[in-house]
RNA sequence: GACCCGUUCGUCUAAGGGUUAGGACACCGCCCUUUCACGGCGGUAAUACGGGUUCGAAUCCCGUACGGGUCGCCA
């Protein structure tokens, strides 16, 4: 029998290394939103720290005051907690390696910079410092991608001018700080991870060309590096990289737009990722125990909402109703519907089968909850087609009159007791009845909708109706 | 432009030399349902192209095309 130890792999199992505790890192730029995409990576980040039992750390990558914003951090922590993916070091939790936000690490770049000047690896250039890069060839061992060489000395010495379009002699060296004394991410990114005692660098595959200048750095400052998985990177659906303006790109927009977070999580697993087996649905232990590096690919995705959605419906199913209830609530309440009114589980019962999203739930159930009926024109204009649609109604309101028990049962053999008086069959008048007392052609199912709107207000609706289409 | 990475249904993916190339989303059809859905069943649909290697290639090698990335005193 084959046993998969047989194979031979480039990358390691994790059995290769039992003694090191995996260590993991999310360095967001405070400059703008959370996206998908820097999402992901945290996400891949954060479930490979939890599936070896390691830690995963947050470190702000703020040197360029210009572009930094407070308010850029605040949303792109609020979308971590939000997605469930929690940082045993970093800002708000501490740690060994304080402080986590590089503005505030100036003495430590400070300390490694002398020690690259003392080997003579530095010199000043126009009062920037720039880092002498090794004339050999350096090659990483990507856990993703495989190997990959590059002498910097060759490939920096001509640089592409955009705008002459041609290619232009330049200096291979790496400015590491500027001359206002600010660093640089590639020598500040490989001395935190240096210090914070990173194993394991997972990003996206936009670095897999920066990460040559980075080994050198290590190389300098005699460290060894740690191991490198770039990521395919996620596309928008028309192949190109995927901007603020693409549906599905702001983490916030998620939250905002009635998703959750095991359900985003989930299908951005799924965007790289694959368990190599059929399952598609998995809850966010279940990502923890069955993530790996060895199951994310090598090509780039085209990110697909409408899947995003499907996954995210398929969680929603799963949830307790307590918990949808939870969940719903904040959505419920925006559209006026008190969350604590007692007819809101059994009405969330009723809806949840048929929505993808938290934010639907309304659109299904408001109606029960609302004054009156909104009607819609084309269902109305529908069922006006039938000429008998007076009497019809009539029929209904007769037979709801008479009706003491109103439960979904009592409501079905009311309706069926008008169809019998109209010489009709029930299924003949459920599209009637539904417009009249729903306003709407479709929505969840009739008779138990009409036990929650009650007695009363079916009978209004009804006579409302009518006026409606004299 | 140079260098790097990639390429299986429209999309996400499985298949690590031998499969009728599997699954999922979307789409279409049928069934179920006295309504609306859910659900169930079925269908359309892919190995970019050209050369090798091999008894045999989606799979290994080379080339081409296409896509993406990098080439900052951004990260």
């Amino acid at each position: 029998m084959e046993s998969a130890i047989e194979r031979i792999d480039h990358r390691p199992a994790c059995a290769t290394f039992p003694a090191m505790t995996v260590r993991t890192r999310f360095a967001p730029s405070p400059t703008g939103f959370l996206h998908i995409g820097g999402a992901r990576t945290a996400l891949y980040n954060w479930l490979y720290a939890r599936r070896h039992g390691g830690s995963f750390l947050l470190r702000v990558e703020d040197t360029d005051a210009e572009r930094s914003t407070a308010e850029s951090m605040r949303v792109i922590l609020d979308g971590l907690r939000w997605l469930g993916l929690d940082w045993d070091e970093g800002p708000g939790a501490g740690g060994p390696h304080v402080p986590y936000f590089q503005s505030e690490r100036r003495e430590i770049y400070d300390r490694y910079l002398a020690k690259l000047d003392a080997a003579g690896l530095v010199y000043e250039d126009e009062g920037a410092i720039r880092f002498r890069v090794p004339d050999k060839i350096l090659t990483v061992s990507d856990l993703v991608c495989g190997e990959v060489s590059t002498n910097l000395k060759e490939a920096g010495s001509r640089r592409y001018d955009a705008e002459l379009k041609r290619e232009v002699e330049a200096n291979p060296d790496l400015v590491i700080r500027r001359p206002n004394g600010g660093y640089i991410f590639h020598f500040v990114n490989v001395v935190d991870d240096l210090e914070m005692g990173i194993t394991h660098v997972i990003r996206g595959e936009d670095h897999l060309s920066n990460t040559p200048k980075h080994l050198a750095l290590f190389g300098a400052l005699g460290a060894t590096p740690p191991r490198f998985a770039h990521i395919p990177l996620n596309l928008n659906p028309s192949g190109t990289k995927m901007s603020k303006r693409d549906q599905g790109a702001l983490i916030h927009e998620y939250q905002e737009g009635g998703f959750l977070p095991s359900g985003v999580a989930n299908y951005m697993a799924l965007l790289g990722w694959s368990a190599k087996d059929d399952q598609e649905i998995f809850s966010m232990a279940e990502l923890v125990e069955r993530f790996d590096l060895s199951g994310v690919n090598s090509s780039n995705s085209k990110f697909d909402y409408g899947k995003c959605r499907w996954v995210n419906g398929e969680h929603l199913k799963r949830l307790a109703p307590a918990e949808l209830a939870g969940q719903a609530a904040p959505f419920l309440a925006k559209a006026g519907i008190d969350p604590a009114d007692p007819r809101v589980p059994e009405a969330l019962g009723l809806a949840r089968e048929r929505v993808q999203t938290l934010a639907e739930l309304p659109g299904i159930i408001g109606t029960i909850f609302a004054d009156a009926a909104t009607y819609d024109e084309a269902a109305v204009a529908k069922v006006k087609e039938r000429a008998d649609l007076p009497q019809t109604i009539t029929a209904l309101e007769t037979a709801f009159a008479a009706t003491d028990e109103w439960t979904a049962e009592g409501i079905k053999a009311a309706v069926q007791s008008a169809a019998e008086g109209l010489g009709s069959k029930m299924g003949a008048l459920m599209l009637p009845c539904r417009v009249a007392t729903t306003g709407s052609a479709s929505g969840a199912d009739l008779a138990p909708m009409l036990a929650l709107l009650g007695k009363e207000a079916v009978l209004r609706r009804l006579r409302e109706f009518v006026g409606q289409i004299s």
